[in-house]
DNA sequence: TGCATATAGTTCAGATTGAAAACTAATTGA
DNA sequence: TCAATTAGTTTTCAATCTGAACTATATGCA
């Protein structure tokens, strides 16, 4: 799965042309099946349990699994007892001895990590750096770094890297490898050098909205379990968000769907940044937040760490902001909602930190602005930390390799 | 194509693949070949344009076009006269003995029409009828004897029946034929007894959302040539939406999505009859519009021609009136574009009769609210008349019969 | 008129693929 | 020890597309 623009909808017609290509489907179907999270993580699946599940013949089955095992893919892993009778299958899971590589660059930081293809992160680096108004090619030569000592711990681990996938907090063209725009780290019209950053890898590193791929690592090792259809807000210095239908990412026409921070909620509010006017991100954004509750200037971070000690301490202005913040995000999610036919909403980034006391503000704005739609229950906070970005770019690389497993040659 | 939820988005895991499924993806590669608008309209595509267009060799062609020609989908026109050297190719179409019912439920009328594959509205007839509080039941006999004077005419004509699609200005579930709610019609949870109005058409009849159906008209028929991606707005009684992303409808995870007239613009406006505050609706629906412009009660039609009038007459109220529907809608557009990634707005509904005073507004506020994203040249005014809903209905309906040929026998 | 050339469409052998059924393998339980 | 049961493999077969050879029908020039 790539987070590039979705133009499809729906009903696409990846319809096989050829007798070949139902071959790849049935390998991408095995695949899938294996990517399933399981409910006893213990019990593999076996080819017995493939056949069942995606309805093709265990003859069938046998094939595609050895191509896959031959091409390193999966690996059978022992014998997977069941204590029935019979004779017991062989267990098998994707292969722990390939990966792919999560990057991060956001304004405080940046990280990297390996993800194998069961869905296990491997290793995880983080490196401090304020990047805000730093050189793209100095921010990229400090990511390749880190990038090249998470490579080196995967190879003496055994592990080979397929691909990557970079999240940055903007507006980014996937095909071209394009920041068009990151206010806050001050990038705009930037092009990448995303090549160097994986040599040797197959399938290269796709660039992300940052938003999104939190948006991803909700759905696919957060509260992706309990909806299906939400939308996501992460809260960082703007306020970015990510549309999820149907289980999967709606990127839009041209990969930039999503930007909830950019809704107008107050007509006649403040300008923001983006050149309109009254759009959410002028009342939820840090800076509006951090203003109403009267913090001083200085560092996001530990503006966020009095913020919170603020409310935790009952703190009236702290408090007023917050729901205020949250009131807005309320309005934008209503209309989202209704627009969208959305019946969730996920919490994420800085919100989390303020979880206990922005979030009845938002139940309460969409109660009142579109009663019915998404109840309390359907108001999440995020749980996922700060490696959610990480998560979800390299979570989007790994299903990138398995629904295209063609070119892969065979393997450790 | 259904107007139905979508919520695969492409990569979906329908059914295990088999050898059989190739083909009935290239005989839909060819109806869809066959279905696309031609330069020349009396310039009917070959089996070997069609070779060339599909990437099918010309033995699979030939084989896939005489099961269509069988099934009685694709008929053969003559000589398809080029004036080069070298045998004359045979002319293929969509046959026009067959064809789709499309229908309307409005609040003023209904209506049916007949559209043969080949995309011409054949038969058309409409029927002044108050529908504003009528029982379902009444209405839908009424619109069964309208349908049974098309279908007598459609056979009279020697063209088959194939299905059809019905809007309504209302949420429904398509699954279920529900009319979950329809205000204007005052019915609400009615489930519609769709099966009796085609008897033998194969693939029945499809419940819509009347914006929604106009969205598409407008793609098949209207503004599709020069956008891909807009958000259609309906002028009725109420605010309609239609969402149209990559020349596709997005209809949401339940079919709900576009209500773009509960969006809300102004958290301190006033109550809605959705239980919202602030919604487009309560400042661009017919109601809001017509009070602002001082015009007495009365019937819908009619107040639209005073307000109209008066708009001609260059009145200053009703000028005024109508910019600040178009501000509103300009600020709901705003917010769209920005959440979806889309570059268009089209007016329909009663939008058009007010085109040269409502555009203006809506582009200036776009300028003002999202600037950079919708540029005067795409805000559009649909041209389509009062057929919109019901050319989309139709259109759905053969879009699905192409998509899913499977299951028709042989005919005429 | 006749023949070279060009294009359309058909026929047939060959390759790929999954289904179905028969078969082998490994385990439990009486 | 052996019947029953489940896992996985082998074999045969039908569906489908490709590619090449072939037939059909036109133009254009001598």
């Amino acid at each position: 799965m790539s987070l590039g623009k979705n133009t499809d909808g729906g009903a696409g017609r990846p319809a096989p042309g050829r007798v070949e290509d139902v071959r790849r489907g049935n390998l991408v179907r095995i695949l899938a099946s294996l990517a399933e999270p399981r409910t006893d993580p213990d019990v593999r699946p076996t080819r017995a349990d493939l056949a069942s599940r995606t309805g093709l013949t265990k003859a069938s089955v046998s094939s595609l699994v050895a191509e896959l095992v031959d091409a390193g893919l999966v690996a059978e892993s022992g014998a997977a007892r069941d204590g029935e009778r019979g004779r017991p299958g062989v267990g098998l899971e994707l292969s722990t001895c390939r990966g792919v590589v999560g990057m991060e660059i956001n304004v405080d930081y940046i990280s990297a990590g390996l993800l194998d293809l069961g869905g296990t992160l491997r290793i995880h680096r983080t490196l401090e750096s304020g990047n805000r108004g730093k050189s793209p090619q100095s921010v990229m030569a400090l990511l390749a770094g880190l990038v090249a000592d998470v490579a080196a711990e995967a190879s003496a681990a055994g592990i080979e890297i397929l691909g990557g996938g970079l999240a940055v907090p903007g507006l980014v063209d996937t095909g071209s490898g394009t920041v068009s725009s990151a206010p806050n780290l001050k990038w705009h019209g930037v092009v990448l050098e995303l090549h160097g950053l994986l040599p040797g890898a197959p399938q290269g590193t796709l660039l992300h909205n940052e938003a999104n791929c939190a948006a991803l690592a909700e759905l696919w090792y957060g509260h992706g379990v309990d909806f299906q259809d939400y939308l996501f807000v992460s809260g960082e210095v703007g306020v970015g968000g990510g549309l999820v239908i149907g289980s999967r990412l709606f990127a839009g026409p041209r990969g930039q769907a999503g930007e909830v921070g950019h809704v107008v909620v107050d007509p006649s509010g403040p300008d923001c940044s983006c050149g309109g006017r009254g759009c959410l991100e002028t009342f939820a954004g840090q800076e509006a937040i951090f203003a109403e509750a009267g913090i001083p200037d200085g560092t996001a971070s530990a503006r966020l760490e009095q913020l919170t000690a603020l409310l935790e301490a009952g703190n009236a202005a702290a408090i007023s902001a917050v729901s205020r913040a949250g009131h807005y995000l309320g309005i934008a999610a209503a209309s989202t909602a209704r627009l969208m036919d959305l019946s969730a909403v996920v919490l994420g980034g800085h919100f989390t930190r303020m979880g206990p006391w922005i979030a009845p503000a938002v139940v309460r704005s969409l109660a009142d602005y579109a009663p019915g739609v998404v109840g309390p229950a359907s108001v999440a906070i995020s749980e996922l930390g700060q490696s959610a970005a990480l998560l979800g770019a390299a979570g989007s690389a790994l299903r990138s390799v398995l629904a295209a497993p063609q070119g892969l040659r065979p393997g450790p």
